[in-house]
This record gives C-alpha cells, sequence and structure tokens, in this order.
DNA sequence: AGTGATATTGATAATCGTTTTCACTGTCGT
DNA sequence: ACGACAGTGAAAACGATTATCAATATCACT
C-alpha cells in the first residue's frame, strides 16, 4: 500500500503532473480496496470523510492511476466500470453471476496458448483480450432451483 | 432470407404482435446485411429509401429480432452495440483490430471445452460467455511498422 | 368492407455513466 | 513569497439507448 502510494507519487512527478492532496486521498481510498470498485462507488468512500472531493476529481484520479499502471478497468456487461488493483501478479480472467453480482477470478494458461494460436494464424497482432463468463454462481443457482445437470456453454 | 423473413412474421404472429411495414422493412434490411451493424447504421440503410422511418423502431425491431432468436447483440468495447444473424450455425468469438476496426470470427472447440471445465470446477451454472480479442490486424501491424516478432499475449 | 380495441409509431424528452467546460484554487520551482 | 500553470468542482455536455405520449395503423370480428 505504501509502496504503490510512493509508485504513484513517483509516476506524478515523472509526467510533470502536481501530488494534490485530493489525488492523494482517492489513491489510498482505491489501494485500501480489496475487490472490484466502481468510480461512484470509490467516490462514496472517500467523500465519507472528505466531503470537498468531487466526483470527477475520482473519475481522473483513475484514470491517472490507469496511466500509472497501478490500475486496470474492467467493462462487465453494460452499465459502469469496475477497477482493481493492476497488482503485478497473473492476468487473470472473469466469471460474473449475472444474478447477484459476484465476481470470480480465474486464470487458465491453456486458453491463453490457444489465443495466442489462432491470433497467429490470423496474422494479428494481440494487444489484449477480454475473456467472461456469465452465469449463476453456486449459491445462486442453489437458490433458483435451476437443475445442476450437465451445462452446455453456449454464448451469445 | 425470405425464409428468415418467415420466421419473423411467424415470431410476431405468435407473440400476439402485428406485422407492420416498417418491421418488415427493417428486418429486410436486417436480413440483407452480411457483417456487424449497428442500429443506426442499419437505420441508415433503411432511411435512405423510407425517410419516415424513425431511428427507435430500428432500436425496437432489432430487440424483437434478438427475441425471435433471429440476431446477436455484441458489445464490443465501449460504444454502440453491434447486431448480426443469430445463424443457427456454430457459435464464435471475435477478434478486433483496434486500429481499422474489422473484426474477425472465429471458433475454438478446446477453448470452450476448457471453460466448461473452469465452471464446473468453480460450481458455476454458465448461460453465456464473451471472449474478445483486440490488436492490430495484418494490414495495420504492417502499416504502423509494428515488429512482426513472436508477440505475448497479455490482457486487461 | 367496416368497426373498434389496442398495438405501434415517431418526435421528443429522459436516462445514466462519463467527459468537458470554465472560473477559481492549489502546487511547486524559482 | 511569487507566479506560472496544473488541478479542482459545479454544472453542463455527451452519446447511446429507453421511456412518454398523442396520433396512427393493424387485424379479429362482424
Ligand atoms: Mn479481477
Ligand atoms: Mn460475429
Ligand atoms: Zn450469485
Ligand atoms: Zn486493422
Amino acid at each position: 500500500m505504501q509502496e504503490k502510494l510512493r509508485q504513484f507519487q513517483r509516476y506524478l512527478d515523472k509526467a510533470g503532473l502536481k501530488a494534490t492532496r485530493q489525488r492523494e486521498l482517492i489513491a489510498r481510498a482505491f489501494f485500501a480496496t480489496t475487490t472490484h470498485v466502481s468510480a461512484e462507488g470509490l467516490y462514496r468512500r472517500v467523500a465519507g470523510r472528505h466531503p470537498r472531493i468531487g466526483l470527477v476529481t475520482v473519475y481522473r484520479t483513475l484514470k491517472l492511476l490507469k496511466d500509472a499502471g497501478l490500475a486496470h478497468e474492467r467493462q462487465f456487461g453494460e452499465g459502469r466500470a469496475l477497477f482493481e488493483h493492476a497488482s503485478s501478479e497473473h492476468h487473470h480472467d472473469h466469471i460474473i453471476c449475472t444474478e447477484c453480482g459476484k465476481i470470480t477470478e480465474f486464470e487458465n494458461y491453456e486458453i491463453e496458448a490457444l489465443q495466442e494460436q489462432i491470433v497467429r494464424r490470423l496474422g494479428f497482432l494481440i494487444r489484449h483480450h477480454k475473456l467472461e463468463l456469465y452465469g449463476l454462481c453456486r449459491e445462486c443457482s442453489a437458490a433458483t432451483g435451476a437443475g445442476q445437470g450437465i451445462q452446455t456453454a453456449e454464448a451469445g
């Protein structure tokens, strides 16, 4: 957390940007999150104790955090974007429960490798990809009484 | 095309909806497309010869076509949605050129199978998925002079 | 073919997350 | 401390899509 804050300060300095009170507060709140958070959600966390900060500045600071390589922006389905730490850890993809909104992360080397092959075959140069599985989590599928039989992945 | 139109008419009839002049014109224009088209794009095609049709009706008819199982709606990146025929053919995923917007389709059974495994392991019940690869197509990567060396898929 | 209940249309306004604008304020190198 | 200029926040703008609503078209039933 302290290290990430320092990284952010360093980025601002190198980019000739100013280290403002608001930026530090927002970055601190962001690094304190452990899940996927929306701009609005982060705003509420910050505004709780610092009412003078505007939602616009949260949007702007999140963009800076992305530029600094410290945040990833995700667009699940429609609606608002969610942000999460851009850990130096592994890349991961997501499973989203369409009922309760729960987001589960996973990583699968084989899928990534297969994507590689496909792309190379087609002559593309891949920059990034998006793999999202939508469905019901264990709890929600139990609750809605959906059969637990074998399900065929069919996509949209 | 004639068959798809008939399917649409049948759907409208069964759902107690009316077969209007506008719906037929819009459906006809949609079935005449061969690529991914936006609501606005389809509207322009129709409005060319039938200026009395409104964009709103295009949106509404596209929703009906989806409900009838004849169209798929895709959300690539941000911005407007694109629609394409929901052929009875195989499911497919997409590669999108971030430079020129070209969309290439592909299907890979192994990836689908791996997704199955992951999901089953996590206890989810999958409804649909989204796999999109973003990068430069052959032409654009040549034009921008990006090296043709081996590229590592790294995702966002 | 005519009637009437009601589904549909299209112009317009509303929505919603995000970005721009702009006058005022804060930061930081000097 | 000064001053250039980047940053802030309130409000307005944005862009794709959806809701409203009065006027119109469809179609089952005569
Ligand atoms: Mn994540
Ligand atoms: Mn397609
Ligand atoms: Zn759930
Ligand atoms: Zn291209």
